[in-house]
DNA sequence: GTCTATACCAAGATAGAC
DNA sequence: GTCTATCTTGGTATAGAC
């Protein structure tokens, strides 16, 4: 395999890596079983488990504009700040995207990682005043809701919405329409990370 | 020292900690440190660094609730919600507090720190739905605009509020009165951290 | 381009003295 | 109640073979 190809496809196990694990949880082992690659040969490929994480989230951040952009460019009679959300809400589909890029927003205190994610943060603003024409109440309130997407879904909320009431009545109350997307994901999320622990007590036991 | 005060003592030390470097990435010598106790006396003293930080995020949690309450308490011609959200955003001066809550809500992964914050978030939410006599929708978005308030002093925004102007705007859409107070605090904590990073520059050369 | 083997270090936890 | 010394594990990164 072209080492171009390996580069995507380590990345994208990166990414769901370091968005069940944070930046600094996740290891470079478990990114390189994830990818079908030797540990030795991630660091190899991006110098350090520091870059690679960079290297996640600007890859994230681009995905996320792409996805506004798109929006951006179809005539619809729904407003623009619902149209944007609802794309939001649909990247919880891509695993670990968005997080990863909330694991970056947490490590503002780390001098390298920190800076990026702010920068990251900051052009999104810009994105949302500037070319979607957004005033700055409007871009606060939609950075809100974005913050609570993720935080209901690194929290795994859903696993517990068959059984408590407040949290369905939570959910319902965020995302009607995407209700089903949120199971579903969280779903495929809490069976990947039971097969990853499985895994690995049976190496400690081995 | 009575083993009481010590302990009230090393949980401070640890918030902020925990605040600063995230669960996984602060460490019960960092905590000792700032405590003035040895690292081994920490763990003795809560078993584990898992339970150590469960006992962190539950006294925020509970510090949380007894600001929300007393709020609750008082006569006043401003709205419930309007106060509540002054009265959270001024808990980013109890260092780390906020920021430890934060950190526990990207673990939903986690099978033990995971449920604690789990459990802790939707207890907020109940009481504001119950307590406070909220409705799902107003939690929903109370709870968003407090999302919002972590990330933005996670990630340290307002390191750069005097050199741009997009960042001293979206400040101030979300918060016009709590600016100063945001400011200086992440000033603060800035030469907290500084500070520490300075320490364990000097011991490693040593 | 990719692996195996391994050096090296840091962190959590334990033992046991005072 | 608190410390010093230390064990053990596990994780990043490097060396070098294929």
């Amino acid at each position: 395999m072209r080492a171009e190809d390996r580069r995507e496809l380590i990345l994208a196990a990166a990414t769901r890596v370091f968005g069940d694990y944070g930046y600094v949880g996740a290891t470079t082992s478990q990114v390189a079983k994830a990818a079908g690659v030797s540990q030795p040969y991630v660091v190899r490929m991006f110098g350090t488990k520091e870059k690679l994480f960079v290297e996640v989230l600007g890859r994230a951040l681009d995905r996320l504009m792409d996805v506004f952009r798109a929006e951006l460019a179809q005539e619809s009679d729904v407003p623009l700040a619902r149209r944007f959300g609802l794309a939001y809400v649909g990247l919880v589909s891509e695993p670990g995207l968005l997080l990863s890029l909330m694991h970056g927003f947490v490590l503002g205190s780390d001098p390298v990682v920190g800076e990026a994610a702010r920068c990251g943060f900051m052009d999104v603003y810009a994105f949302l005043r500037d070319e979607a024409g957004f005033d700055p109440e409007e871009v606060q309130g939609f950075l809100a809701g974005g913050m609570m997407v993720n935080t209901m879904v690194g929290l795994r909320m859903t696993d517990d919405y068959d059984t408590n009431p407040a949290v369905r009545e939570l959910l319902a109350a965020a995302f009607p329409e995407k209700l089903a997307l949120l199971r579903e994901v969280a779903q495929r999320q809490r069976e990947r990370e039971a097969a990853e622990r499985e895994t690995s007590g049976r190496e400690a036991r081995a």
